[in-house]
DNA sequence: ATTCGTGCAAAGACTTTGCATAAAT
DNA sequence: ATTTATGCAAAGTCTTTGCACGAAT
């Protein structure tokens, strides 16, 4: 079974701590200051078995490496915003109308992802 | 300069024929077919070239290494299909109305990509 | 004492690059 | 003959995995 170490408790709290979503290069960074031998191989793996216990949710923007953030931040339906400024991703709340509707006759839409990009608040 | 070789009208032609984006493996695939020799750093290197050229676009789908397409079928604003069944990614013509409206006050969007997913009318 | 987790280093997938050779001019 | 492209292998990034040691029970 999953024990609850020092090192999981750390990158649990990252995680929580965070303003939006992380990568795991990021969340080693953070996860150093509280415990300083961490590796990240050992974030690679609670990351990992955080997805697995759907405590953690993958964001994942086209041509870069998955990001994470807290499952319960992605319940309702959303997508992200990247600030081609600053490189943060935001989540934006909502959808537009029928996104299915693209789709041509015959295919079956199950789901879909939304990306924006431009400037965020912060850099404007 | 960059010079025409038998590699390069190889690689090509396997984009002029490609029925939806490729991958740079299955560029070299069909290009082996033509020059038996070829190989894959040249493959990457004249997607790189083509790119540069404008003559090649990239399709980026989030969690996966990139694809690639002629770029006169990336003339009009569109956005792709990933089939979950077989795999194939197609395009899908037209946009939804007002993507922008998601994101919050004070952000500026300049573009946006949109993904759907499911199973195409091949697979269905 | 036993079990499970960790760090490190090695390896795996994908992509880029250095270098000697080959092809194109 | 000169210039640029190619193939191969080495290296670079990101991620996973094997293994001996260390921590938790």
């Amino acid at each position: 079974m999953t024990r609850d170490t020092r090192q999981r408790r750390a990158i649990r709290t990252v995680f929580a701590d965070a303003d939006g979503p992380l990568g795991p290069q990021e969340v080693l960074d953070r996860a150093q200051q509280d415990v300083p031998g961490i590796g990240l191989a050992t974030v690679y793996r609670t990351i990992k078995l955080m997805l697995d216990d759907h405590e953690l949710h993958a964001v994942e923007l086209p041509g870069e490496p998955a990001r994470y953030e807290p499952a319960e931040r992605h319940h309702s339906h959303h997508h992200y915003f990247k600030c081609e400024n600053c490189g943060k991703v935001y989540e934006v709340q909502g959808c537009v109308n029928n996104p299915s509707s693209l789709a041509p006759h015959g295919f079956r839409v199950t789901r879909h992802e939304i990306v924006l990009y431009g400037v965020c608040a912060n850099c404007a």
